[in-house]
RNA sequence: GCGCCCUUAGCUCAGUUGGAUAGAGCGUCUGGCUACGAACCAGAAGGUCGGGAGUUCGAAUCUCUCAGGGCGCACCA
C-alpha cells in the first residue's frame, strides 16, 4: 500500500507543477520520508524546483498544498521549514486497507528471468561462502517471485576443471584407489567430506614435488575424453558430491531447477558453435605473434576505449598483450571464459543448441530439479531462451563476467548485455579468533588482519554441513530447556528452524560488498539483531492469539471485528503516532520488496524485516492486550498484531525463514 | 603499474535517488519478569563519518587529491 500511494502522490505532485508552469521544464520529485513520525508520512523536498521556477521552495510548497486537490488515502500536507512539504496519510483509510490485505495491482515486466547460484566445484563438502551465495542467490529468486516474476534456478556444475581432476588424482595417485572403492565410498554418509580431506591432501602432495604435477595434466586430459575410465571416475565423484551439494542446501530450503554441466557444454558442442560466431564477428582474433601466439584473443573487459568512441569502421584494431584476454589455448582447447560465454548464449536462445535433460534430484512436494546430459528425457520443461539473467557470483570474478558481457556485445546482442547483471557480492572470511579456535597456526601478520581468506586447498574453512549441526545442537539446547513438556521430534523441529532463521538471516544482514568476517559466536547468535529476534516477535503475537481464541489469519477479514471510526478512533492523534509507526512499516513490504530488487541487495530486506520486529516487541511491552478492558480497543490492538504478524512472516519467508509455533 | 571495492561509536555494520538533530546490533554501566513467554524492553555513556580541497541552498553520500586496507589483472576456474 505504502509503494502504491508513493506512486500516486508523486504523479499528482507533477500533474500539478504542470498545469501551474505548462511547458518548464522539472526534475523528478524525490519522495522521502521525514525523520520523525509526527512531521509526516512523505516528505518531499522541494528545494530541486526553486531554480527552475525561479521562486522560493516555501511559496512552492505553499502553493502546491493549496492547489493539489483531494488525493485518495492523503490526508493533509504542510509545509515545513526551510522548504518541505510533509504529507500525511489517511491513518483510518490506509489501516483498513492493510487489515483487509488489499494489494494494488502491479505492473509486471513480462519474460522470463534466469538466476544462476552456488555454482559450487563438486570436488569437496560446501562450505560458508557457499552458502552466502547460495543464500543471496535463493533470498533474490523469492524476491522476484514475489513481485510475479517467472523464474527458473540454475546452478552451473563445473565437472571437468582442475578442481574435480584434483580430487580424481587423490583417488588414483595417493590412495590408489580402484573404480570400485571409490563406488562404494560415494555411498558413505558425507562423502564431501572425504573429499575435503583428500583435496587438501592433493595440495600438499603438488607441493611436495613438483612433479606430482604431472599427473593432474593426465587426469584433466583423461577426463576430456567420455568413454575412457578416468571420466567414468570423475563423474561418480562428481555427481556424488553434487548429490550432497543438494542434501546441504535442501536443509536450508534452498533449490533449483536445472543443473547444466560443463561436460554438456563440451560434448554437445555448445562451444563450436559459439566460437565460429565469434570469428565471424570479429569479437576473437588471433594472434600470430608475441606471447599469446597461436591463441585466439578477445580484449579483456575495462581496457582499452569504450565501445562507443570506437569507429564504426569495426576495424579489428590491435589489442595490447597486456589487455589480451586468451579464449581458446594454442593447443586448441577452450577455457572457462569461453565455455562461459557458449553458456550464456544459450541463456538468452542465441546459440541454436540444447542441452539434453534427465532428472536427477527430487523435492518434497513433486518438484524435479533436472540435470544436462548427452542424451536426455524426451519430455523435459523449456530451460534457457530467457529475457533477463542474474549471475550470483563473488566479487573476484568480475573482470570474468564483464569480458563475456562484452562478448554478446560485440556479437551485436546488445539487449542480451544490458539484461546481464553479474549479481556480485564479498567473500566470506575468518577472523583470525575464528581461525585459531579451529586449529590453524597463525603468523604474526595473519593475526593483525581483520580477516583471513578461506581456503578450499588448503581445507582451512568452515563446512556448511558442520555448521548448521552446531547451529541446530545450539537452538536444540535452548529449546530442550524451554519447552520441555515438547516432545523430542517437535523440539528438534524448532531447532531446526530457529538455526536456519539464524543462518539465512545472518548471511543476508550484510550488504553484498562487505566481507563477512565469520565468527562462531556472532553466527551462533540468537539475540539482538539475528533471525531468532523477528522469529520470537511472530511467535509472541501468535501466543497471543492463542490465548485470545481467536485466529490470527482470519481475524481481520472477520466482517466487523474494526469498524473504520474505530481505526480512526485509535489511529489518529499524537498519542497513536507510536501505533501508526507500526502500522505504516507493515505497510511498506511491497515497497521494499521492489527497492531489494532494485538494486539487488536483500539486505535492505533484513533491515526492515528487523525494524519491523523492533516496532513490534516496544508495541508489545507497551500495551497490555488481553487485559485491555475497553473491547473496542482490544479488537484494535488485536488487528495491530494480526497485521504485524502477516507482514513479518510474509517477508520473513521471502528471506527463506519459517516460524516455529513456540521457541 | 592498471582496474574494481572499502575506510562511519570500543567491536561488527546500516545509512536507498545528495536533504531536517548521523543510526542499529554487540560489548560496558543502570533498571525492568506474580508472563499477552526476558531469545524481550527502558535508560546512560560512546562519533573531527580516514585527512584535505571543491561542487551545491544543502555532502557520510557527488568530483579531485593524499593516506591506509582488500580483491582482480594465467594458454586456472
Amino acid at each position: 500500500m505504502y509503494r502504491h500511494l508513493e506512486h500516486r502522490l508523486a504523479q499528482r505532485l507533477l500533474e500539478c507543477l504542470q498545469r501551474r508552469h505548462p511547458g518548464v521544464a522539472l526534475p523528478d520529485a524525490v519522495i522521502e520520508q521525514p525523520p520523525k513520525v509526527e512531521l509526516g508520512d512523505f516528505a518531499i523536498p522541494i528545494f530541486p524546483f526553486a531554480k527552475p521556477l525561479r521562486s522560493a521552495p516555501l511559496k512552492i510548497a505553499e502553493a502546491i498544498r493549496a492547489e493539489i486537490g483531494q488525493i485518495e488515502g492523503i490526508a493533509e500536507m504542510q509545509v515545513a521549514p526551510p522548504g518541505y512539504l510533509n504529507v500525511r496519510i489517511d491513518r483510518a483509510w490506509m489501516a483498513a486497507a492493510l487489515a483487509a490485505d488489499q494489494k494494488p495491482p502491479a505492473a509486471i515486466p513480462p519474460g522470463k528471468i534466469l538466476v544462476e547460484h552456488s555454482s559450487i566445484n563438486p570436488n569437496k563438502a560446501a562450505h560458508i561462502g557457499h552458502l552466502r551465495n547460495a543464500i543471496l542467490g535463493d533470498t533474490f529468486v523469492r524476491l522476484l517471485r514475489f513481485a510475479g516474476r517467472e523464474v527458473d534456478i540454475q546452478n552451473y556444475i563445473d565437472n571437468t576443471g582442475v578442481q574435480v581432476a584434483d580430487v580424481v588424482v587423490g583417488f588414483t595417485h595417493i590412495e590408489k584407489k580402484s573404480r570400485a572403492d571409490i563406488e562404494a565410498l560415494t555411498r558413505q554418509p558425507r562423502f564431501d567430506y572425504y573429499c575435503w580431506d583428500l583435496y587438501a591432501r592433493v595440495s600438499q602432495w603438488y607441493a611436495e614435488d613438483k612433479q606430482n604435477l604431472q599427473a593432474r595434466l593426465q587426469t584433466l586430459h583423461a577426463i576430456e575424453d567420455a568413454a575412457s575410465d578416468t571420466a567414468a571416475v570423475a563423474e561418480l565423484i562428481s555427481v556424488a558430491v553434487l548429490r550432497r551439494h543438494l542434501e546441504t542446501m535442501d536443509r536450508l530450503d534452498i533449490e533449483y531447477d536445472f543443473l547444466p554441466r560443463e561436460s554438456e557444454i563440451l560434448h554437445l558442442h555448445f562451444w563450436d558453435t559459439a566460437f565460429a560466431k565469434l570469428k565471424e564477428s570479429g569479437v576473437l582474433t588471433f594472434e600470430g605473434e608475441g606471447k599469446n601466439k597461436g591463441c585466439w584473443v578477445m580484449r579483456r573487459a575495462g581496457t582499452g576505449k569504450a565501445s562507443s568512441t570506437t569507429e564504426d569502421t569495426g576495424d579489428t584494431e590491435e589489442i595490447t598483450e597486456e589487455d589480451q584476454k586468451v579464449i581458446v589455448r594454442s593447443n586448441g582447447t577452450v577455457g572457462y571464459v569461453g565455455k562461459d560465454i557458449a553458456y550464456h548464449m544459450w541463456k538468452f536462445g542465441l546459440l541454436g543448441r540444447d542441452f539434453g535433460y534427465r532428472k536427477f534430484y527430487r523435492y518434497p512436494h513433486t518438484h524435479d530439479c533436472w540435470i544436462s546430459s548427452i542424451e536426455g528425457e524426451k519430455d523435459h520443461p523449456h530451460f534457457g531462451d530467457v529475457a533477463e539473467i542474474y549471475n550470483v557470483i563473488d566479487a573476484r570474478q568480475s573482470e570474468a563476467q564483464n569480458t563475456v558481457i562484452e562478448a554478446l556485445r560485440g556479437l551485436g546482442h546488445n539487449e542480451a548485455a544490458d539484461h546481464y547483471t553479474h549479481f556480485s557480492y564479498e567473500m566470506v572470511a575468518l577472523t583470525p579468533r575464528c581461525a585459531a579456535e579451529l586449529g590453524y597456526t597463525l603468523s604474526e601478520e595473519d593475526k593483525a588482519r581483520s580477516y583471513i581468506e578461506v581456503s578450499g586447498r588448503k581445507g582451512f574453512g568452515v563446512k556448511a554441513d558442520d555448521l548448521l549441526d552446531q547451529l541446530i545442537a545450539s537452538a536444540k539446547k535452548e529449546v530442550d530447556s524451554r519447552h520441555p513438556q515438547v516432545s523430542d521430534p517437535e523440539r528438534l523441529q524448532i531447532a531446526t528452524q530457529i538455526a536456519i532463521g539464524a543462518l539465512r538471516y545472518f548471511m543476508l544482514k550484510y550488504t553484498k560488498q562487505s566481507v563477512i568476517a565469520f565468527d562462531f559466536k556472532e553466527a551462533l547468535s540468537f539475540e539482538g539483531e539475528t533471525g531468532p529476534y523477528a522469529q520470537y516477535a511472530v511467535v509472541r503475537a501468535t501466543s497471543i492469539f492463542r490465548k485470545a481464541g481467536a485466529d490470527p489469519e482470519t481475524f481481520c477479514k472477520d466482517a466487523g471485528s474494526v469498524g473504520a471510526s474505530d481505526l480512526a478512533k485509535n489511529l489518529i492523534g499524537e498519542a497513536a503516532n507510536e501505533i501508526w509507526e507500526l502500522w505504516l512499516a507493515s505497510s511498506k513490504t511491497s515497497y521494499v520488496i521492489d527497492q531489494s530488487i532494485a538494486t539487488t541487495e536483500p539486505a535492505y530486506l533484513a533491515k526492515h524485516v528487523f525494524q519491523l520486529a523492533q516496532l513490534f516487541n516496544t508495541f508489545y511491552h507497551r500495551h497490555p492486550i488481553l487485559s485491555e478492558p475497553d473491547e473496542k480497543r482490544k479488537q484494535f490492538l488485536l488487528a495491530t498484531v494480526a497485521v504485524v504478524r502477516r507482514e513479518l512472516i510474509r517477508t520473513l519467508a521471502v528471506m527463506g525463514i519459517t516460524v516455529p509455533p513456540v521457541m
